[in-house]
DNA sequence: CGTTAATGACCACATCTGTAGTCAAAAGGT
DNA sequence: ACCTTTTGACTACAGATGTGGTCATTAACG
């Protein structure tokens, strides 16, 4: 299963992750100053995502109660991966090369590459 | 101008930052193998780019050669950093920490990446 | 109890994408 | 001078995507 999640579904996902369990409502109110969408968008975007096995609902009533079927974690690490296979001939390095230039790494990032370097060396 | 690259669009890219300056005819030699396109898919497609600015033509008699007019390296550039916005908050050490989890770095990466880091400590 | 408000199901529709066909002009072979 | 091939222009069309409407049901409030 692909699981293809568009970038509006990923808005909805985003707030699912935070908050695991919630209804139609709370999304929207959740969305509420991020996203400019109508109630409407958002059930059409909850439906695809249930309808494409990236959400499980539960019932509450006459209503669903919504949480991810994918870590955060592991969608992250799918995206990532999909990045550098495309474009980075499939190798981190240059990929971090590239962060590097594009947006300065932060004294933070550089210690805590560093300190995750180190990890990995063991 | 937000420059949308679709995959398809990115294939023929690649070959272009390959060699620029080739004909519409040469990209789909290029391609063959890569992809199974049929010829009037990459002109299409060739046609988009033009069209969306990311490639620019320079007339051969009667056909055209194209060249990028996006660098390779700003693309991915860009693409990087859409990626730790979109998923990542905005910060990359956890995008690396990811990538290391996901598909291991090799030592080379690891060696790669610690010599980069102390380039940009200095 | 009857009316309202919220909810999911289903529908709509323009745009983008992948994939390719048709056509006319021009270039080249014979 | 023709016929074929190549090329770009224009067209097509199904599926994905963004955005939101309609409707019937049902829960909740007065």
């Amino acid at each position: 299963m692909s699981l293809q999640i568009t970038p509006a579904e990923l808005e909805i996902m985003k707030v699912l992750w935070k908050r695991p369990g919630i209804g139609a409502s709370e999304i929207v109110d959740a969305l509420d100053g991020e996203q400019d969408w109508s109630p409407r968008t958002v059930k059409t975007l909850l439906s695809r995502l249930v309808e494409k096995g990236a959400l499980d609902t539960q019932a509450d009533g006459r209503r669903y109660l919504y949480r991810p079927a994918v870590a955060k974690r592991d969608y992250q690490k799918k995206e990532a991966g999909q990045l550098i296979d495309k474009l980075f001939g499939g190798r981190a390095a240059p990929l971090v090369a590239q962060l590097a230039d594009a947006r300065g790494l932060s004294e933070d990032d550089i210690e805590e590459l560093e300190a995750l370097l180190g990890r990995l060396k063991q």
